[in-house]
DNA sequence: AATGAATGAGACTTCATTCAT
DNA sequence: CATGAATGAAGTCTCATTCAT
């Protein structure tokens, strides 16, 4: 249980991977340790091994989500509109080729459940929707004059809307293209801020 | 159990308040058939007297809420910027008021659950986007020139924040001004909506 | 209540007829006082005030159906093979045309549940076998020599044969002709019997 | 749950035992994950590591009964009546010495609950009836003239009485000699038969 | 590193019945 | 004669977790 350190060993890694699935399949409810145990093929009291308890196995997989998707979408460059779109494009991207990352959009909405996990969820969306404002403060910068629009309130739009786009697209079980439907919300914007910026 | 009719008995009522609160409180978990039944100080058989079953409530309360909600704050007028302000304004009082409303918001977090409910939650929100997609359309074809945004990219940007506004409100408690903030962010879209067609 | 008189009100009548019907669709477990009411178009506790309880309802229909049966199949006469098989002839011809009937003949089957009524199904089976044995005895009185068949025995098979039949077609969803197998199995014991007799 | 193998583990067995123990003292309502829990010193949450449900220990035990039964009880060779009396004599014994096997004989009385239950129980039946019938068929082939009576009618005659008589015996409590009252019913039959083929 | 067996708590639901009105 | 509201007991089943091996 080499997970305190904030490495995973492979079976714990395993033990992740299939958590976000089932999650990203059935929702937090359909996490449960026993079909966990059946989808590792092993029995439950295997898993106990691994991790602590349940609640272990989700804040790992806060660590494990969070990593995965924002160590390989890095968002500091994107100080202009054009790279804000491109970045979204990755993000759409990645969850078109990989859906059950899209759980990583909605963290929040299994936290509820354990106390001890909404504390962790909290942080990592504060810290969210703060590193895309900083982008929005620096796009503003870099455009001369203007009565200076909130990027917070930019921010959680930006993220607001994601997040529905996302939703929608996993109700209609993928069938459509999230790539183009995620551009024309995250250009909207876009455009609306550049045509009020210029 | 005339709840067939649309029409909800006074009990059926109470069952479906208690009900809405006990998910505000402590999310769709915290809703059992037993809590609910010894907040209203009866034993679980005496709820089955008055709804089938634990769906027939929940169904009974997207109804409740989407009348309590949306006939509160019709949407039709708001054919102007300030107009959408006022509307938001009204939803972020009402919240304030009654935060058990707030699940309204969340409607979609639920559903997951019970097959039978997806269709009702789906639905649902998606009238609502519509209908507020509309609004921007007309506010657009109000602005003479400028190239039409997308009016359904708005409407999902302008929902998802709300909804993350609010999300945040209650995770800490309705602690702040939720109708300071949330004015701020529709200002924020709206303005940018000006800027952009001026 | 008259019922204890032995004469059953109109509306005790009406429930009784409908407690056949449900337990013939749906074997007793199907027979419950909510779904009687239901059936009834009354309410539960109406139910009580025509029968003291669940229990008494089974009385009730085990007198009913004694009565409605075995008075309009009078076995009294039928002192020889040809008679015996009309008799079940116009047995198998009643349970075709109201095949709730066919209740009748597995009284003993949801006698288990309460120990009340044992005493009264098994009185009641024990008549019926009585009945048909005396029958057997005076057919083989009539007929000359022959060492002499055990008349109960006869019976036995004759009663167990017939509701074997009776349950086989009901589980077959009365789909094809009880009256002509049935004749079939009736004649091949009375022909059996001939035979060994002549 | 090695179950599926058609081999059961140890405690299935017990399971299993005990179960058929319950249903042939109260019938199938006597069966309750709770009582048979309780009588086996476990919770019920136990009971569901070996069986998946309710359902499929009662699969199991029909399984068990018939393997139990009918492969101590070969029909094969009785192709004589003499040795049909033999065979029934076995049953007879059998269920003398173990009365809770009389279950076997009345399968069919608790398979309404559950559908699923239901295809079992009528293939089982209907197997022993056209075994049974194909051994009356077999004695009439051996002798040699007379008409042929009818090898299904009698298989449900025979079937039919032998169920009556168990009942009966159950219903007193094993209380009377079982072996010769159903020796007799078999022979009734058996000379009835000689009788006329002779 | 994993298993087999078990547990306490609790989920939803149904049943026959009662009582005041 | 009937209802509306409720109840205690019981039903099947699931959950996270533990313990000895």
């Amino acid at each position: 249980m080499r997970e305190l350190t904030g490495e995973l060993t492979e079976r714990q890694r395993q033990i992740v991977d299939h958590a976000i699935e089932m999650i990203s399949e059935g929702g937090i409810s359909a996490l449960t340790m026993r079909r966990l145990s059946e989808r590792l093929g092993v029995t439950e009291p295997a898993l106990y091994r691994h991790f602590e308890n349940k609640t272990a196995i989700l804040a790992a997989m806060l660590r494990v989500l969070e990593a995965e998707t924002y160590e390989r979408l890095p968002l500091d460059g994107a100080a202009t509109p054009s790279a804000l779109v491109a970045h979204f494009d990755r993000l759409f991207a990645l969850l078109t080729e990989r859906p059950a990352l899209a759980t990583v959009v909605f963290l929040d909405e299994f936290a509820s459940t354990d106390p001890d996990l909404q504390g962790m969820v909290r942080r990592l969306l504060a810290k969210n929707r703060d590193r895309l404002a900083a982008v929005f403060t620096s796009i503003q910068a870099s455009v001369p004059p203007g009565a200076p629009i909130d990027a917070e309130s930019l921010a959680t739009l930006l993220l607001g809307g994601v997040r529905l786009v996302v939703r929608d697209w996993r109700l209609d079980e993928c069938r459509w293209d999230l790539a183009d439907r995620g551009r024309r919300l995250v250009t909207t914007l876009a455009e609306t801020l550049t045509g009020r910026t210029e």
